[in-house]
DNA sequence: CTACAACTTGGAGTTAACTCTAAGTCAAGG
DNA sequence: CCTTGACTTAGAGTTAACTCCAAGTTGTAG
């Protein structure tokens, strides 16, 4: 597959690629003859891992710790591990805060949604948006 | 309140709230006399919200939106509403993702957890993390 | 009245994560 | 063989969101 189809699929540019792949995102990916990226599935599966722990918010630093951890073989199993339920914790608590943010807003669109059907937001007493 | 008690209270710098104020992330502090920040009991408001929806990955420039069109009036209240429904969405889609990238973290470490107790991690043929 | 810490501003600097540019190489169609 | 478009690299540039700095002001304690 090549670079192209990959960044189709996964909607992410060429350029990124190449740059997780400098950085260490994501191991050497394999090339042609000729030196081109031909992304084997395996490749496709450490994209794949790549974007959605990024969409998750986890630091391209930590990506490349668990890559450099994996090439360096089954000793590192123990690392990789804590490594991995810390992400989970960093995760779980990001997520808690997406939760409080969202009764945030449903609460905001709500009072919004009332002013402007029956137009009494000024008599409210809202704990937020004074001013 | 002083601009250290609400940067102790929220356990952020002065300097970000200084820059909030500044880019227009909250609406002008309350002042003393002597021009020296007094947070009121709605300046508090406008900087839990910055904080909570900042911490739901809302990009900065959306919060000046919010807030300019908060302080242009009542004839706003419909763009404002939109602006919070996109915002909604965003945030849901977003921690969908997380949700993906949960899914994917808990299925790893219940791997590596079986190979650290029984060392057969490598007569499974796992679909990642080959090579 | 004098220290002295905490505050102020404008503006420069930093960091993470891309994103772009230049100069060149590869490969498929004619 | 030649063109043409997609590929390659090294390295510079950009963007968002802070973060720091210098120089000056405020306010409290002695």
């Amino acid at each position: 597959m090549t670079i192209k189809e990959v960044c189709e699929k996964y909607d992410i540019t060429a350029d990124t690629l190449r740059y997780y792949e400098r950085v260490g995102v994501i191991p050497p990916v394999t090339r042609t003859a000729g030196g081109i990226r031909d992304y084997r599935d395996e490749d496709i599966g450490w994209v794949e891992n790549a974007i959605c722990f990024r969409d998750a918010g986890m630091p391209v630093e930590m990506l490349i710790e668990y890559v450099k951890l994996f090439r360096e073989g089954d000793s590192t199993i123990d690392a990789r591990t804590n490594l991995l339920k810390e992400a989970r914790e960093t995760i779980l608590e990001a997520r808690k805060k997406y939760d409080i943010a969202l009764e945030k807003l449903d609460y905001k669109i709500g009072r919004y949604e009332l002013a402007q059907k029956t137009d009494v937001l000024k008599w409210f007493d809202d704990e937020e948006d004074k001013k």
